[in-house]
Formats: C-alpha cells, structure tokens, sequence
RNA sequence: CGGGGCGUAGCUCAGCCUGGUAGAGCGCUGCGUUUGGGACGCAGAAGUCGUCAGUUCGAAUCUGGCCGCCCCGACCA
C-alpha cells in the first residue's frame, strides 16, 4: 500500500464537492432518501445533532429560554400577514391543500390509485419558519409588560422546497431549533438578539473548533420581515462561506401584524420587540466541510458519538478473552472520567475483522482517539494511542494509567488542534482589499478567499458587484480584532467610512 | 422553472448502435487460511432491466407517452 492513498477518492484538491459527498458516504452519516431533496441521517450523524442539541439546550436554559412545541401545519393566511416575510418564502412553500385519499380503480389497468380529496377551505403550508404561528400564540399569551420578556425556544423540522439540495448542507427538510422571543422594548430585543447572536459564535468555537466572523446582515441579505440579522460566517477549506447561524431582531413588524400588544408601564398598549434565532443540520455539513480531510471525517471531540473506540487484537486465540476482558475493563474505566461534564464516550469494537479493516473504518468515522490493545500491551501495561488529529501512520505507547489520567486532556488538545488549523486557514485566506482594481482581479481566481474591504456603497452597488462576479457581503464584522488592517476610503465610493465589509462566495 | 444527462443485483456500472430471454467489480452469506497499515482462496445468494403502451415469432436492446433521479443555471439555513 503506498504512503499517499487516501481513503476518501476523489481529495479535495481533486473535486471539493465529490470528495464531501464521499466523506458523507464513508463515514455512513446520512444518505439520499427515495423522498426528493430529503435526507436519512444515519445514527453515526444523527448523534452528533444529538450532542448539538444537548450542548445548545443547555446554553439555552441557562440563558433564561424554555422549549415549547407549535404546530409543523400553518394556515395560509397567518403567513400572509407580513408582506415582507410572505414573499420571501413563497416560492419554497410546500402546502397541504387536502385531508383525505380516496380509492380509485383506474378502469385501464385494473389498479387501485389513491386520489387527494377532500380539499380544504383554507390550505395549510409546511412550516418554512414559525415567526407567524408562534407570533400568534403569543398573541394570546401576553396582555402586560409583566408577561415579558418571553423566552421560547423550538425543537424541530422545518421543509423549505430547495430545488438544489445538498446533503446536511441544502435539504427541503431539516431539523433546526428556532428561538422566538418578545420584549418590552427595543433595546432589550436587540440584547436579546445580540446575545444569542454570542453564544452561536462560542458554540462553534468552543463545541464546534470552528471559528467564525460574527457581524451583521446587509439589507440585501436580511432575513425576510427583519430589522436587524445577524450572523456568524464560517470558512471551509474550499474557502467558501457557510452561514452557520443566524439571529434576528424583527422589531415591532410582526407584532403589529399579528397583534403581540400589552399594556405598558405606563398604561398604554404598546406592541412587542420580537426577535428570532436558529441553527440546524447545516452545522454538521460545516463541520465536515471545515475539518475533515483526504482520509475522511474528522469530528471535533466533544459533538463526536464515539470520542475514544478501542480496538482488541488478536492475533493468537489463546489470548484473545484475555485481550477482550483488559479492552472492555478499560472502556468502563475511561466512562468514569468526563470531559467538559460529560462521561467520555467509549466505544470497543470486538467485531471479528481484519484489523486494518476495522482501524480505517474509524479513521473514516472521524473517531477522535483510536486506541489498541494486544497481547504485548496487556504484558507491558501500555496502550497503543493514535490521534485522529494526526497522521494516520503516527502512534504512540503510552502507559495505561498515564492515558486514562489524561484522555480527556487529550481530546481537548484535539479540539484545540482542529481549531488552530481552522483559524489560521481562515486568517491566511481573508485578505484586506482597499483598491478597486484589486477587487475586481480577485475573485477572477480559483476558489479564492474573502476579501475585507471598507464599504459605503449603495444597495443597488452591492448588489452589482455581487451579480458581476457570483459574491455577496456575508456580512458586516462586529469586531477587526481577528481580522487584517485596511484603509479608510471604501472601494467603490471613495468616502470615508468606519463600516468593513467581507465578501465571499457561499453555500 | 430553463439547458444537458441518466434509470440494468445492495452500490458503481457494462450490455443497447447491429433484437434471440442477464453480466462485471465492489459489497453480502458460508467454509478455510489470515490478523500490530485497507488480506486471500473456494463455494453461494441476489435483478418481472423505472413504468405503461406499440412494433415483432421474440424487446434490457427499436418507437411513443408517463414517472423519477443527477449535473449546470436562477432561488435559499
């Protein structure tokens, strides 16, 4: 076998959107469904949503929110009754217009067909989004300022009829969670926005080892019906941009459409500040896209299903139980120890294969420790330890007690790996542009980087600029401190202006 | 929704031009040899060739309708 064979075919270098569908594929993540533009997330992926889910869950509460459930049907007219928000899903709406089928022998072929019928008065979309029907309920719900503020976050699906879909990255329906929040005024909205707006950007440093530029939305990119959206942009390694979360402040306009009013302080009936925020599958699509690489998935270890899996060997059966029992005593020794609060996530893999065959299957899954144990080891008290963050012929042996007193410092120095590595292909591939020219030259290349500008131009500018060479402002920076130094005069304009802005291709 | 392509075994595909009733590789099952860098041998299971109609003695193959999927554009978490 010959040092420079990867697992995954084509690499990345090769065809970057291929070699993602393949690491999908070899790492058994999720599959295509006979359903179109839907996906089959496969336990190896679907428990890493779980672990988001957790680890989100938890940051949710501790900020104040509870999860409640709303309806996954909507009635037409709630999703009318914001212009704005209205038309700019209209064309992904799926929509139920019958609740029954009838039998129908089709007299050509003898065959029984099931026909829609019973057509409805007033037809019923598939939640895109829930700001108009959970908007409703806190219709009813709130009277007085001392009803707020309102704290809601949803677990759910949503279906958004792509035509283009993308496995994690793109599907007609995905899993989400979507917060939805109302406040007493709009300073406490927008804290509420930009609050949550934070713990995205520290959950994909910090669970995820995926950094990220957190700034605003353009009007152009807006979520439809918003005042305010903010977002955090992650990088991959084809140098693309992903819009990993977003949070929105949505003022008083669904409030007055939908009439989420209360008496105030001072007596009078004021509308509502609302805001709503959501991450969801997509974050997994970033997650491969981000960290993984030519031999397949790698998963940053605290969202990994499996952080430590343990591989007996066996080459002589009179050994083989002995071998088996010091794996399985090392699993459940390992399971005592936690990692940012949470047991270690230990798998042993006693399955009869050849020993190769097993240790590349997890290489694939992205499994972040791989650990094996032979007769020799069992002799000298040692373990073989090989880190998924490091070449795959690199191993070390280490004394057991020493591994299992440190594995969970070692699986934090993998996320730390994954993150520097992240961070500097980021940082090497944002480039400050403060001339005109330069822009223009820029994205004539291949799979070229972001550029930071200063930017005073117009909707109607960006715009241009965007449609001329397939790019668009992924958004304004809140903060320079990660990012390159530039002039003062914006590109297009020539004005002085204190507003940046970083340009990208996306997905 | 525009432009291109494709539906044959679980997967990737050959066979179609020139009609004669089903093939390969991988995967799967069993047995044996192997096992600290992706093993090998032997045996085996598995497909109403997307669908409906037409032409024909005979259709995976020719003709037409329908359905579905993929790629490239416009739209998007």
């Amino acid at each position: 076998m010959s040092a420079e064979k990867t697992a995954i075919t084509p690499t990345r270098n090769a065809d970057f959107p291929e070699w993602y569908q393949q690491v999908i594929k070899a790492a058994d993540l999720a599959e295509n469904s006979e359903t179109r533009g839907c996906m089959v997330i496969k336990p190896w992926g679907y428990g890493i949503w779980e672990l988001i889910q957790q680890q989100l869950d938890r940051r949710f509460k501790a900020t104040g929110h509870q999860n409640a459930y709303f309806p996954l049907l909507i009635p037409l007219s709630y999703l009318e009754k914001e212009a704005e928000h209205a038309e700019g899903f209209a064309t992904e709406c799926a929509v139920v217009t019958h609740h029954r089928l009838e039998a129908v022998k089709d007299p050509a072929t003898g065959k029984t067909k099931m026909i829609p019928a019973g057509e409805l008065a007033e037809p019923y979309v598939i939640r895109p989004t829930s700001e108009t029907i959970i908007g409703a309920a806190f219709a009813r719900w709130i009277e007085s300022y001392r009803d707020l503020p309102l704290l809601i976050n949803q677990w759910a699906n949503v279906m958004r009829w792509e035509m283009r879909p993308r496995l994690f990255l793109r599907t007609a329906e995905f899993l989400w969670q979507e917060g939805h929040t109302a406040h007493e005024t709009k300073d406490e909205a927008i804290a509420e926005t930009r609050l949550m707006h934070g713990q995205y950007e520290e959950f994909l440093r910090d669970h995820l080892a995926i950094p990220v530029i957190a700034g605003e939305k353009t009007e152009n990119e807006r979520f439809p019906g918003a005042e305010m959206t903010f977002t955090v942009e992650a990088m991959v390694q084809d140098r693309k941009a992903i819009q990993a979360g977003t949070s929105h402040y949505l003022g008083q306009n669904f409030s007055k459409a939908q009439n989420i009013s209360f008496t105030g302080r001072d007596g009078t009936v004021q509308h509502a500040h609302t805001t709503s925020w959501g991450v969801s599958t997509r974050l997994i699509g970033t997650l491969i896209m981000a960290h993984s690489d030519d031999d397949g998935l790698i998963l940053p270890p605290r969202v990994a299903t499996q952080q430590i899996v343990i591989l007996p060997i066996t080459p002589k059966e009179d050994s083989r139980q002995a071998v088996l029992d010091a794996c399985q005593a090392l699993a459940e020794t390992l399971r005592h120890q936690t990692f940012f609060g949470d047991p270690l996530r230990v798998h042993v893999d006693q399955r009869d294969l050849n020993g190769g065959v097993k240790k590349w299957e997890w290489i694939k899954k992205g499994v972040p420790i791989r650990i094996e144990i032979g007769p020799k080891d069992i002799e000298s008290r040692k373990v073989c330890v090989q880190r998924r963050d490091q070449a795959i012929s690199e191993k070390s042996f280490t004394d057991k007690a020493d591994f299992i007193q440190s594995a969970s410092e070692m699986l934090g120095e993998i996320h730390q790996t994954l993150l520097s590595r992240a961070t500097a292909f980021r940082d090497a591939n944002i480039t400050a542009c403060d001339h005109l020219d330069a822009f223009h030259a820029h994205w004539a290349g291949d799979n070229p980087g972001w550029l930071y500008t200063p930017w005073s131009g117009s909707r109607e500018q960006e715009e241009e600029l965007s449609k001329k060479h397939k790019i668009t402002i992924r958004c304004l920076p809140i903060s320079d401190t990660e990012l390159p130094a530039t002039g003062g005069k914006c590109i297009l304009t020539g004005q002085e202006t204190n507003i940046r802005a970083i340009w990208g291709r996306s997905y």
